[in-house]
DNA sequence: GATGAATGAGAATTCATTCAT
DNA sequence: TATGAATGAATTCTCATTCAT
């Protein structure tokens, strides 16, 4: 992956980053995908960033700061969708059916994926890991997604689109269905093994579907 | 958790280990599961068995040595249910219904993850990370359980059960819902936040409706 | 032994060490010549050049890359006098008699002795064990040595100073006896035994009889 | 090289030495030549001698002691011919001229070299790390070498065989010769390499001549 | 006598971090 | 800001040796 596109998903930038500071973080965003937080030296960050040790610790007072600097943003940018005015689109107006909710949904994921792969990747992996990341996923984003998600499914379940259930189920069962999807189109299956279209229309039909009411 | 159970997760009791071996796979596996391979020194599982630290090495030629000993075992177990006896019960026969047969499913799963649940988190932790455990599960796992999924979704196709889909896709899908089932139940929620067997009815409806045929 | 000597022997002032690296040296020199490579510890190197261990790991990655790093040079220099000016001065011209030749050679080599001790200790203690230096000994010592000698044993079997008889054998007896001069000489006699200048005539008259046609 | 060979060497098989005290013996003697005492690891000893690294300690109090009840034999072995009845035959009565004796002790040399080899490998490279095989070899093998040869010599040069110099001097010029001599045939050279009575030949007349009185 | 599990001291090496330049 | 030499604690691993069986 080329470090422009890192930095896209970064989106940094505009704020005030030395180019050294960019390759460093272009650098350790790529080997903590690829071979975990706690197994990536500094040292090695430093040579694939072509900068001296030091310069790392210049920037960051430690290891984990960095790991963090990195996840912290990209979480931020995980609720994008949940919080701004994307939220009016996807959650409250536009939408009238549920299938199309579901379908940007899946698409505005897609995106995001797309996008953010290695940063999703350090985040799931390390997630276990770091408690820092755990407390800043429970309080700024679990909590915040679980909000919108709630507000979403009532008013679905109102209009008779979605069963009448535990929206916390409701909300688990839909994660672990798009989680899925995701996870088989971009970490799975390669891309000859996967049609992304029909397996999009599948996935919507199944959830559909799956919470529809009983008649 | 108390080392019985890790040992019994083993189902090691039979072969020839050495009580110490025994203390240091017990100890190995609480920290690995916790802290993670890589962030986990052998220090570490040394002092928590109350073993010498050369110990270890007596017995796993490295590190990594034991981290696969453990895991390596445990996968097979994990296919159990798909490769013996089970699978005519489970795949074959009793179930007549498709309920029936999620419903064992997932009771079966459940059952498992209850004693397994240290060494599934440690598979699932490692698994990007160790190339070694990737091929392992790949060739031997994943390509069972595909294999034997594949024959009952056919059978509750041609049954008219399932709905008509490339089989890969009932699969993902049909996974993606059991992993999140157990994730919620096993990893993220509080045994308070969740009412076993309704949960499991409710994860069984959504499977039930979302992969029926249309009408 | 100082430092200064050691340091003179590898003749590295010029090139950019570190005072730390020149330091490491030094006390490897020592203690590898005193103990043997196996049996001398990093630690204990680290301890007598007044130096962190971790720093020795800097300059050289592995403890037998130290020892290469530090024979290979020596034995560039061993070569010197057969491959530079000095091979014409010794080899081809000034040297009109054998005797003159021999008392040069003898007297080359015991300078040679005394500035580079140590380090011909180190290499001939090690020669058995290291494959390494055996290759580089073989190829670019033993090889270009031996080209040389030989042309200066068949310049003075022309001149009927050396008795007819393979180059080969020439070589092995006169450098047998060169190495037993100068291994009594620095390794075993002390010097109130060893009359410098009469051992080196005697030894320069040996060769020459032993080495002469018959009449 | 065979276990049988080794055995030979020490001549050990009338004592009392259990088989597996045997094979430790000849495991020990050919990686202890190959890699070195200090590079060699008691359990790699035991694993080539099919025996349990305890075994080791219960006949050796240390792993030094097995060197030294390894060497110190051999050592006993190499001065034999200057001791006993050999003696007598080599270096008082039979042996009229210096030609004849030259001969008849290059020949014992080599034959010892033959069966001894590894043995002696062993004694050369551990002489200059070993405190306590440099003062066994000086005292009871330098010693008594260095005395017998002093008698050989100042016969030899009572006859006007061997020209009138320090008898130390002699000796030096001497075993430099035969030590080179045997080290080119068994270490350096191979043996397509080496013509061994046309060798053993030259060799003599080199020292022969080199040692003649002038006339 | 023989075993081999166990030990703990120490080996080589790694690594995050500091600091003078 | 950037460097990179230096550090020392920690890490993985080795090894001679002990000891209960």
């Amino acid at each position: 992956m080329e470090q422009n596109q890192i930095w896209d998903q970064l989106s940094l930038d505009e704020e005030e980053f030395t180019p050294k500071q960019k390759k460093i973080i272009a650098a350790a965003v790529e080997i903590f995908a690829e071979k975990g937080y706690a197994a990536t030296s500094t040292s090695e960050i430093a040579k694939k960033a072509g900068v001296a040790e030091g310069t790392i610790f210049r920037h960051y007072k430690t290891k984990k700061e960095l790991l963090l600097s990195i996840v912290a943003p990209m979480m931020a940018k995980m609720i994008a969708p949940f919080v701004i005015k994307d939220i009016s689109r996807v959650l409250d107006k536009d939408y009238d059916t549920l299938e199309d909710f579901l379908r940007a949904m899946i698409k505005n994921r897609e995106a995001f994926m797309e996008k953010n792969m290695l940063l999703f990747r350090i985040l799931v992996q390390e997630l276990p890991f770091q408690k820092e990341l755990q407390e800043q996923f429970k309080e700024h984003i679990a909590a915040k997604i679980y909000t919108r998600m709630e507000k979403a499914v009532m008013h679905y379940q109102e209009k008779g689109e979605i069963m009448v259930m535990p929206s916390k189920t409701v909300i688990r069962l839909f994660l672990s269905t798009i989680f899925g999807h995701l996870m088989a189109r971009f970490f799975i299956l390669s891309s000859e093994e996967w049609e992304d279209e029909k397996e999009m229309e599948r996935t919507i039909q199944f959830l559909m579907k799956g919470l529809s009411p009983d008649e």
